[in-house]
DNA sequence: GTTGAGCGTT
C-alpha cells in the first residue's frame, strides 16, 4: 500500500506558483484546508495528464478525494464559486485597467487652422518640441498639391497628446486647433456638453474678451464667434459643470446682458433635429437649462451682490464645481480668508494676446476668431473678476482630458 | 439678427 503524500500542490492558475496544502491520513484533503489558503474556495480541479482536459476533484461533504492514482505530483487549481466575490474584484481590476489603458490610447490629433505654406516637416518640428511625433500629415488638393489648411499629428506618448490639445498652436504665424477628429468621436461617449451658447452678445465682443471674461467660472477651452456677426457665440469649458452651472443665466459681459443656455448639438444627426424641431412652438423653448443648475436655487435673489457681479445660483453651482472638482477648494478658501488668492494669470490654453501675422482667406472668408485685444480686461461696467474677490479667478477646471469631441457640440 | 467651418484617397 502506498504511502499517503503529505501534501498537494494547489495554485489559484495553473501558471501561479502553487502552495503546498496538507492531505489527511487518508489521502484525502480537506476543502477546508484548502479554504484556509484560498478564501472561497469550493473544490479543486486538475488537468489530466491523460485526456489533457481540466478534471474536477471529486469532493465530498467537504473532503476532496485523490483521483484514481493518487493526487501525483499535479498541480490543482482552486475553483470559486461563479460569483465569487474575489473573481469579480480581479476582473472588475483587470477591466478597469483595460478601460484605463484604453483612453490612453493615443489617436492622431487633427490640426484645424494651418497656414497654406506650412509643410509636413514644419508640422513635425513644431511638434516635435512637445514629444515624440509618430506621423504628420498636411492634407492637400490632390490636383493642386495645395494645403487644405489641415493637417493631423499623432505623438508616441498620451500626456504629450493632451497637452497638445489642450492649447492653442502658433504655427507659421496662424493659430491652429487641434482638435480629436471627427472620426473618433464615438457615438458611446456620453457627450458630456461643455460649451454654452451666448446669446445676444454684441459685435464689439472679441473672442479675447469671452474668454477673459469666462474664466473666472473655469477654465475656457474654446470661444467661437461666428462671421459675419450673428449675435451669439460659444464657450466652451474644460469642466462640463461649470458649462451646466451657467445655463439659463443672464450674464453682463461688457456690460451688456448675455444670455446663457445649451450649446444645441450641431445639425448632424437626424435624431438631434427631431429632437430641436420637437421642442419648438410647445411653450417650452426657454429654460431647459436652468433647471440642471446644481445649485439647487432657482432664485437668483436669494444670493447678494458683490459689486456689479451677480453671485447667483451659478456661481454656487460653479463653486460646487470646483470643489468637486477637487481644484477650486483652493482658490476658494484662500479668497475667502481675504488672502492673496493667486493672480487670475493661470489660464491654460489660449494666446494672452494674438497677432495675425498672415492674412489667409478661407473659403468663407476669414479665420480669426480671436482678434486682438489685449487691454480686455476692463468691461464697461467696471467691476468683476478682478474687484469682485470672488474667487473665481481662472481656471479649476477639470482633468486634462479635454475631449472636444470636435464635430458634435 | 439667440445655435458654430473646414475632418483624413491608404
Amino acid at each position: 500500500m502506498e504511502m499517503a503524500e503529505c501534501y498537494i500542490r494547489v495554485a489559484e492558475d495553473e501558471n501561479e506558483e502553487p502552495m503546498e496544502i496538507p492531505s489527511e491520513e487518508d489521502s484525502t484533503v480537506l476543502l477546508s484546508s484548502v479554504s484556509a489558503q484560498f478564501p472561497g474556495a469550493c473544490g479543486l480541479r486538475f488537468r489530466s495528464p491523460v485526456s489533457q482536459c481540466m478534471r474536477g476533484v471529486r469532493l465530498v461533504e467537504g473532503i476532496l478525494h485523490a483521483p484514481e492514482n493518487g493526487w501525483q505530483n499535479l498541480v490543482y487549481v482552486v475553483n470559486y464559486p461563479k460569483d465569487n466575490k474575489r473573481k469579480m474584484d480581479e476582473m472588475d481590476a483587470a477591466l478597469a485597467s483595460k478601460m484605463k489603458r484604453g483612453d490612453q490610447k493615443t489617436s492622431d490629433l487633427i490640426v484645424l487652422g494651418l497656414p497654406w505654406k506650412t509643410s509636413e516637416q514644419d508640422l513635425k518640428d513644431y511638434f516635435a518640441t512637445f514629444g515624440e511625433v509618430i506621423m504628420v500629415q498636411v492634407k492637400r488638393d490632390v490636383k493642386t498639391g495645395n494645403s487644405k489648411g489641415f493637417g493631423f499629428v499623432r505623438f508616441t506618448e498620451y500626456e504629450t497628446q493632451n497637452k497638445v490639445m489642450s492649447q492653442r498652436h502658433m504655427i507659421d504665424g496662424r493659430w491652429c486647433d487641434c482638435k480629436l477628429p471627427n472620426s473618433k468621436a464615438g457615438p458611446d461617449e456620453p457627450q458630456r456638453c461643455r460649451k454654452v451658447f451666448v446669446g445676444r452678445c454684441t459685435e464689439d465682443m472679441t473672442a479675447d474678451d469671452l474668454r477673459q471674461f469666462f474664466m473666472q467660472y473655469g477654465e475656457v477651452t474654446d470661444v467661437f464667434i461666428p462671421k459675419p456677426f450673428r449675435a451669439f457665440s460659444f464657450v466652451t469649458f474644460a469642466d462640463d459643470q461649470v458649462a451646466a452651472a451657467l445655463c439659463g443665466e443672464d450674464l453682463i459681459v461688457k456690460g451688456v446682458s448675455v444670455h446663457i443656455s445649451n450649446a444645441e448639438p450641431k445639425h448632424n444627426n437626424s435624431r438631434q433635429m427631431m429632437e430641436r424641431a420637437g421642442r419648438f412652438g410647445n411653450g417650452f423653448g426657454q429654460g431647459f437649462g436652468s433647471s440642471r443648475s446644481i445649485g439647487g436655487g432657482s432664485s437668483s435673489s436669494t444670493m447678494g451682490n458683490f459689486g456689479n457681479f451677480n453671485l447667483n445660483p451659478a456661481m454656487m453651482a460653479a463653486a460646487q464645481a470646483a470643489l468637486q472638482s477637487s481644484w477650486g477648494m483652493m482658490g476658494m478658501l484662500a479668497s475667502q480668508q481675504g488672502g492673496q488668492s493667486t493672480t487670475s494669470g493661470t489660464s491654460t490654453s489660449g494666446p494672452a494676446s494674438s497677432t495675425r501675422g498672415e492674412t489667409q482667406a478661407y473659403s468663407s472668408g476669414g479665420n480669426s476668431n480671436y482678434s486682438t485685444n489685449s487691454a480686455s480686461l476692463g468691461w464697461g461696467t467696471g467691476s468683476n473678476s478682478t474687484t469682485s474677490g470672488s474667487g473665481f479667478t481662472s481656471g479649476f477646471g477639470s482633468s486634462m482630458e479635454s475631449k472636444s469631441s470636435g464635430w458634435g457640440m
